[in-house]
DNA sequence: AAAAAGTGTGCAAACGTTTGTCTAAAATGA
DNA sequence: TCATTTTAGACAAACGTTTGCACACTTTTT
């Protein structure tokens, strides 16, 4: 009842011709005549014929396996890389595994060995926000496979990058709220722990002198990102002596609860005190008063990038270590103004 | 500098022994001897032995790869169901493949021929909003590919599926709101091609039998889902002869919808008009708004008992195709009352 | 006319593992 | 003590593919 899948070895025997030439055949190698091509070729459609993957990885040593790490599926931002890395790694003819470390350090070991010994060829890694150090990953090193890290990436020497650079979009964001003629602008960013809450501090101070303003630190205040986090921020805020007409908030969430603390307090939302956020988050397709603007992170492409330069690195196997280069690729953050939210 | 890894070759030839002998001792078969044993495992893990995948893979005429297609890795529910799938596949020693048809019917064509070919051992399947011929699911069966669809199941005979059962949850929804003093309850379900929204209304029409109430068909509208569709739901509901103090919404963002247009025109949200809905997304932590109750549709496990099937189905493969048995599991959908809206 | 180059194909090894069958030695039974 | 069973391990085939090398034949070059 069940047919086996028809192998080379079978359409040799059924032509009379070796195995070898019909491989070469199907790979449409230079040496074969046309004439036994076609037949073969021919033959080969007729039983259906499709290359056994697995005995093709096992010849080849290896298995066309990306894998995957990262913290947490749900979040858009990662779900929407994801369909950049699969796009891009299935154009190229590997597979990917995916798996989440809920941004659990512990997790992310077992994740570590998990993947190895799957036997992946190479890694895409965007580490947890709680990892404190990096010694989990030295196991690829050691066994050769090529890691590039994404998005969150670790303060290590020697590792293969693709981020997104946060002060490019923070400095367009404020500099938009200034032309805009707000001259008292707050900003929530993140913990100061974060590599992105520097870029954001940089962007932001940056876009002042730009415009030959004086930079007031009382009113970039940082937090932990939690709504009670945010209300804390918002207070100090408000409570400025120079009271803010514009907000830049670290991420979506954080502008949802700032935005809802400031509707409590009966402000009128980007008429009174305006708002502008990053990532731009489908969430926001769902909020009653969204940022005026948020700055868009291409996890798409970050996605795309990472597998690419992972691919590259799988095709061009370095022989010496210590003449590897490092790929840190950035991607430019970039404001995009929130049509929703044009008053 | 590279060094190759360990096979069990080398641990042969190491000790002086055969290849056979070491694959047993590995594997604790019985018929090898406890000293020999001994001192192959020893060595094996001086040398950091790890049985080489692909050469398993293919000896074994498996991939152990199981191959998922759903429509949205982005939605909740879907990127819950994926935990499920992946904790309970790599509990068994099985990979997942993932990939996103982003509802695109050509997409999933497109998707399946890629898995067949990568030889997936076997398949989950959760199909496309608009899939309307399921023809392309068909050579898997040729291929001896089981499939189990999870979620959205196509209306076929002879086929394995998890689906959640919307009856159970909707049939509690309409009850509680009845408890709570709630006579006239309206209903804003989906298109009636889902079959999703059958179990709803035959759940809603029961709940009120059960409490010896009359069905008025006019206060269960159906509507496509979009924000456009809801409001006019809405309008037909609110400007009913008898105006319902109480909506179940098909889901969370319905509800959204919902609940935004009921506020534009000043109704107070659970006080004077009341809402139910499915799913308990996480959408909802971010509403300022959020329906009573909602029904929960347990994406993880579903996930995890689609997967058990599958990989029973692979462990068990059936020799007599007349003789398969067909698993059709249903998860009970189930009330769950939303604390942050007890008002 | 002989040598060289080109063309088309076959042979066989290799990748790492599992597993059915075979054998030698040791243990048991009478 | 010899026959039988048990124990511990070896041998070799098989899984499907790729690829370096060899070979025969034909064509071109000298």
């Amino acid at each position: 009842m069940v047919k086996k899948p028809a192998t080379i070895k079978e359409i040799a025997k059924a032509l009379n011709i070796s195995i070898s030439t019909v491989s070469r055949a199907l790979h449409d190698h230079p040496s074969i005549g046309l004439v036994t091509k076609m037949r073969i070729k021919q033959l080969a459609k007729e039983l259906n014929y499709e290359p056994n993957q697995t005995a093709i990885f096992f010849q080849k040593g290896k298995s066309y396996n990306i894998g995957v790490i990262l913290p947490e599926l749900s979040e858009a931002f990662f779900s929407t890389a994801v369909s950049g890395i699969e796009d891009t790694a299935n154009k190229r003819n590997y597979t990917v595994l995916l798996a989440q470390s809920h941004d659990n350090e512990e997790t992310e070991r077992k994740l570590v060995a998990k993947m190895k010994n799957q036997r992946v060829d190479g890694m895409l890694i965007s580490v947890t926000k709680n990892t404190s150090s990096y010694d989990h990953f030295e196991v690829f090193r050691k066994s050769n496979i090529p890691v590039v890290f994404f998005d969150r990436i670790p303060s290590l020497q020697n590792i293969h990058s693709v981020a997104c650079n946060m002060e490019t979009g923070t400095f367009e964001a404020v500099s938009f709220l200034l032309k805009r003629g707000h001259r008292v602008i707050g900003m929530i960013n993140g913990p100061t722990t974060l590599y992105a809450t520097g870029e954001r501090r940089e962007g932001y101070i940056q876009a002042l002198i730009k415009n030959r303003l004086k930079f007031d630190p009382s009113l970039l205040v940082n937090c932990d990102l939690t709504e009670a986090g945010t209300i804390g921020a918002m207070q100090e805020l408000l409570s400025n002596k120079r009271k803010p007409t514009a907000i830049v908030t670290f991420n979506d969430y954080v502008a949802l609860f700032a935005i809802r603390y400031a509707r409590s307090q009966d402000i009128a939302i980007n008429e009174e005190l305006t708002f502008v956020s990053y990532a731009n988050l489908p969430l926001i397709n769902y909020m009653d008063y969204v940022p005026v603007a948020s700055v868009e992170q291409f996890p798409y492409l970050q996605g795309q990038k990472a597998t690419d330069i992972l691919i590259d690195l799988l095709n061009n196997p370095v022989k010496d270590d210590a003449k590897q280069a490092y790929y840190n690729i950035t991607v430019e953050s970039q404001l995009v103004i929130n049509e929703k939210a044009t008053i």
